[in-house]
DNA sequence: GTGGTCTAGACCACA
DNA sequence: GTGGTCTAGACCACT
């Protein structure tokens, strides 16, 4: 196996690592994605568990699959538009409930993010 | 075991842990924690892997330990305020990266948060 | 093969279908079938099944044999009508008992009929 | 195998056949299911295939499952009438086509399924 | 015991 | 080739 965790099935890491991927436009609406097989390979996991993964983003209307060609990300644009609100919401969520837990105020964790974004303002990110 | 990763030793995910309850105020500054013994049990980990987190806290001037007493939250409160400005700085950084990851220009992102914050000011989350 | 069940003989499962198609008048009394050769290729089924399935309709006065011409619909229009009496009571059976199963009473499945068939005539259903 | 088509997944069919086992109250709301794996037993059918249909039927909100316990019909009674009007409607819309497939008119329809019931009606449904 | 996940390997339908 | 289904057998977490 590749990074996965132990804490959530592995289809549903890959599940949420595609998803991740069409809000980044690594992949693009319409788009082929790997076939199961050769994903499987890519990320050293067994295809049917990469095939569950499609099943379940194609449930939530993310892919679709047509058979014999392959699975593609939707061309639904207003389907992707909700995916990027949703993963967005839950990453604001984990961050402030993460800076709460150390005791920062609402204004506080915004003053900080601030002061970050002004730093790497002037050095521009110098490393990864 | 409990809640780990298998992408890191146990052990760094256990002082980890240790720094976010110290941050959190779980842990004060100066209190003692569970034996290496107890906290096997309860973490449901080796102890020499508890131990290995204690020293690795220690080699990073956190914790303290005591010959025969046992292991203390370090009380030098400069070193704490390190620790936690750390912490949250990690916490931005992996913020900042998966917002741009997923498009967000700096300015989107404060203003993300902000009016996350707003929302969430009147009315939910009294929760929890 | 095409679109058959495992829980019966196909032959058994192709007379039916000539069945529904003459009583649909696909077709018409006194009208030639494929060859047996034909309908193996078109339902892609060894001629041989196609052959029993015909012996069996003829059996039944459904279809006659003419040597050297062919296999036609019956001409004998009352055999035609009982063929017809018949499956539209094997259609009544079948929904009435699936019907009853689901706990409705014989006038709860007349007025839910009703129910649909009034809805379908005002709007829908206009396609197909 | 026990009796199911070539036509249709055994998950869906054995999905199908727990919805009518719910509707024609063979299964009351909030009994247990049987296991897995006999089931699997049951059906000769792999345990994995049982568990899909379970899962599909949880995922419409008609079965819950609790860990270490087994899989439960679910106790919102809306939810099981809700799937009552859906495979009842399902019927009325097979019988209906399949009806004026042969040629019916909707009037005939029910004028032939209130025969029907009248005659069972006296004779009291002799067979089966 | 229970359900849930994963692998390995097979076969099918569709293109 | 593609995805979709199924089996056999394994291991896990929960009760």
């Amino acid at each position: 196996m590749d990074g996965f965790h132990t804490s959530q099935p592995i289809y549903l890491q890959l599940a949420d690592r595609i998803k991740r991927m069409i809000v980044g436009q690594e992949l693009q609406a319409g788009q082929k994605l790997q076939s199961v097989r050769d994903m499987g390979v890519a990320y050293n996991v067994n295809p049917n568990t990469i095939q569950r993964a499609y099943s379940e983003l194609e449930r939530e209307g993310i892919l679709e699959t047509r058979r014999g060609q392959g699975t593609f990300v939707t061309e639904q644009e207003e389907r992707l538009r909700q995916l990027r609100g949703s993963l967005i919401e839950a990453q604001i969520v984990t961050f402030v409930r993460a800076m709460r837990e150390m005791g920062y105020s609402p204004d506080e964790i915004v003053s900080g993010l601030q002061q970050h974004l002004h730093n790497i303002d002037k050095g521009e990110e110098a490393h990864d």
